[in-house]
DNA sequence: GATAGGGCTTCCCATCATGGGAAGGTCAAG
DNA sequence: CTTGACCTTCCCATGATGGGAAGCCCTATC
């Protein structure tokens, strides 16, 4: 199998394939003569494995700790779960921050007007007691 | 007032402070004769309206935006909204994803064990229907 | 006056995961 | 033999931030 192939059968693109071997997430695979690099059903299995940790939030790092636990058939299943509650953790952490900013921006969002006038209680927030500038921005952005 | 100063009463690092004016989110500076950086009170309430906007999660270039609404005494308030509410809708997407993760990292979480055995739904998951290569990762990593 | 320390300057590099694209080799079909 | 679709490596970009080096400037202390 090509690394096309490879790619196709596991949803991982070739770009990502060829970098997760580059820092040694995945062995480097065999080659051909042509210097193409082989995968069998087993990288594609690998790769799939990758892409469903991703998909559920894991690093990369904390995928690599997974991808051993998976090969080591003497691993405790608490070393696997510990890595899952940490992670869920740190998602529920960033998903409160976020519904902070939420709560905060529709609060603002809905006192704001929304119309033709000027007066925006978003702005106020975001300036504080401040009036603003004469001009703080570059007024003229050239960017072509 | 130096950029240190300006940094302190702006809560925004010294670092920050001169990326901020290197991409043009910010005027450049006056400079003193030592080719030191001098800000007065206007250049603080900028900054520390980045930093609140920041602190909300718009990107640098919403903050831009916003930035410039600010200082529009013509703007109109819905223009500002815009931004917010689409914000606000990103914001939403990207805790949904979060909380799809969390519920079946939670699920595969709670049916494992996380004893001493080997046995691990949440590895299961991940691996699909698939059983562990023999040594798809790298088994000697000498990264000291 | 010399020296030490702290602040400032610029410049380069690292993060994390991914994509884009160039330059060049290889293969299969027409 | 050409064309097109692969593959290879290498470099660059993203977004926002931090780390750190080399060198200049100012002030306080001895």
């Amino acid at each position: 199998m090509n690394i096309g192939e490879a790619s196709q059968a596991s949803g991982v693109s070739a770009k990502m394939i060829r970098y997760y071997e580059q820092i040694g997430l995945i062995r480097p695979s065999a080659r051909t003569g042509n210097n193409y690099r082989v995968y069998g059903e087993d990288d594609v299995h690998v790769l799939r494995f990758i892409k469903r940790a991703r998909s559920l939030g894991f690093s990369l790092e904390e995928t690599e700790r997974l991808l051993a636990l998976w090969q080591d058939r003497e691993r405790e299943s608490a070393a696997v779960k510990a890595v899952a509650v940490e992670h869920i953790a740190d998602l529920e952490r960033r998903i409160a921050d976020m519904q902070g900013m939420v709560k905060t921006l529709k609060h603002l969002a809905h006192c704001c007007g929304g119309d033709g006038r000027p007066d925006c209680p978003i702005l106020e927030d975001l300036a504080g007691h401040a009036e603003p500038p004469k001009a703080s921005t570059p007024s003229s952005k050239n960017h072509s």
